[in-house]
DNA sequence: GACTTTTGTGTGAACGTGCACAGTAAAGCT
DNA sequence: AGCTTTACTGTGCACGTTCACACAAAAGTC
């Protein structure tokens, strides 16, 4: 009971091997009593190529490695993730590549990444969350073509990406609340060495200018329970906040939490604005205003650099996609 | 500058391919000149196997499937996944095992992945969230071995899984409300061709017997807003409820939206228990009193069945593990 | 009619590995 | 001393495919 090779189906069909090969490869060359014998030779041997000879021959993989870069606990928590998983999986699917999954959280799982895909076992490398000076990036300049979900800034090393305008959609949330009338306006950043939490904050400072002092910036690190820390923070430090502009739900929800604890009502008090309109945005009580990020796009236009790149692009430009404003209850 | 072979590695390190082949496949007979000489080659060249001859040869091909069974929208709402997704990928990492994503949504998928591990491109699969009947599951019957998380009820075929004891869990939450004097106590279930969906009703009925009528039944369909929408209807047909067990932290917190609207109060007027402890559990106002699931043992012990029969046991038993009460402000 | 081009087909070699087998030398046993 | 076992090494073949090439017949061109 082994399974069917391009022979049986040859010999099934009545032609070599060749043409056999030349119909499944789409080469033009092939007679149409041919085409047919063969097709059916194909659904009654329910034959399936062999991938690992083919790329024996080929030099290609058939497949493409999505690299998450997130420290292991924190993985996923951003539901971003799903969007761009459910997306890569169908757009390679179409091409018949297939999506295969590594970790790059410590040393240890990086060299095993950087194996694999120097082995020449990946047509491409799709690179999720990397952070600035990953020595991943360099490791990877030789090799198949990386592409980014989300830019990776710093150093030389540039690699293609597609991504929200993170600074403009700071820019629509701040405006939004200097056009609520509010005067003393905070934000709560993600980690300063993230593009989110840069650009974030640089949309913040585009809108407020010299009125965005320190005194009214707290950091997270995008954890729920960093937020509650930086807004208690807020709140100490500067009491009479009338709206803070938080970079991320997750911490949008623990801000909100500590608003809580400290009495103030949202929004009548404090109006609190999010970013990603992800679906802790409307389990919180109040739901969140927030800025919806086009992830569906954004893994799509992703998945096009990297799609083009493997087909021999030599080189693709980055792409910025708009954010939109989703007003609900917390402003 | 083309990839070393073992060639290259066996002629730097002066012995022959069939040495350093039992190098790398962990062979006693190789003697401590012929091993260091061919680690410092390979070092030196730089070189890692190639799986796809590998494949050829071995007929096995490094590489696990797992199969999402979801509907595409809804892929991921479920944050289990991203646990069983980790801990996958490192305890494959650890076997040199890759793991490759599919999807299942709709007939084109299941056929794609019929074809993928049939044709022999996967050593073992992965099946997640997949439905009593679903087609898949007859089709994979011969082929490489198959594992669900979470059990997979009905029809003779049985696949080995690993999940959480969800009938433990709802007797742990009803027996919970008894415990706090609650009299009228509602249900909001999962969908009845689920695994959760049944188990946890069944708890539920466990403890509370005949008192569990259909009035205090609603079903919803695991979102967010089927559990607004399920707790409309018990407050309507049943205003005197005093607790509800919702079998979903996600339809909970649309549960908790509804009685906010309804005007009562939670857990003073209702008391509110959720299942999954799901990251919403603490996002939601009250933060929820939930089942805890031991989801990291479960993805564990899912891989340690798969890797059993990848190893070649004949059959395995299926694991069930004990859930916990987490109490938080909602009950 | 002698050519080139187009259309279609078959064949041998190569891709890089593991495995069965053959073979050798040293050590252990009676 | 003769025989068996242990430790180690090298070689040929097979895995299933693609690709370059050779070849053949039909069709078009001068």
């Amino acid at each position: 009971m082994k399974r069917p090779t391009i022979h049986d189906v040859a010999a099934a069909a009545g032609v070599s091997r060749g043409t056999v090969s030349r119909l499944l490869n789409g080469d033009k060359y092939v007679s149409p009593a041919a085409r047919v014998a063969i097709e059916r030779a194909i659904s009654e041997t329910g034959y399936v190529v062999n991938r690992a000879a083919r790329s024996l021959v080929t030099q290609r993989t058939g497949s493409v490695v999505m690299v998450l870069s997130e420290p292991h606990e924190k993985l996923f928590e951003d539901p971003n993730y799903s969007t761009l998983i459910r997306v890569a999986i169908r757009m390679l699917a179409e091409r018949d590549l297939s999506l295969v999954m590594m970790l790059a959280g410590d040393e240890g799982d990086r060299e095993r990444v950087v194996r694999y895909v120097r082995g020449g076992h990946a047509d491409g490398v799709l690179l999720v969350s990397t952070h600035a000076g990953d020595p991943l990036l360099d490791a990877l300049r030789t090799g198949p073509p990386a592409v980014s979900c989300g830019p990776v800034i710093g150093r030389e090393t540039v690699i293609p990406y597609a991504a929200a305008d993170d600074r403009l959609g700071a820019r629509q949330m701040t405006e939004y609340f200097v056009g609520l009338g509010r005067k003393r306006i905070a934000m709560i950043t993600g980690p300063m060495d993230t593009p989110g939490g840069i650009q974030r904050l640089e949309g913040f400072a585009d809108v407020l200018g010299r009125k965005a002092t320190t005194r009214l910036i707290a950091h997270g690190d995008w954890t729920q329970a960093s937020g509650e820390r930086a807004m208690t923070e807020l709140l100490e430090r500067t009491p009479d906040i009338d709206a803070v502009f938080v970079a991320s739900d997750l911490m949008a929800a623990g801000a909100l939490a500590a608003l809580r604890a400290a009495g103030r009502r949202v929004p009548d008090d404090v109006a609190v604005g999010g970013f990603d309109d992800s679906s802790v945005a409307v389990s919180t009580h109040p739901p969140l205003t927030t800025i919806r990020q086009p992830l569906a796009e954004m893994a799509q236009e992703t998945l096009r650099l990297l799609l083009a790149l493997i087909d021999g692009a030599g080189h693709v430009d980055p792409v910025v996609l708009p954010t939109e404003l989703v007003i609900r209850e917390s402003a």
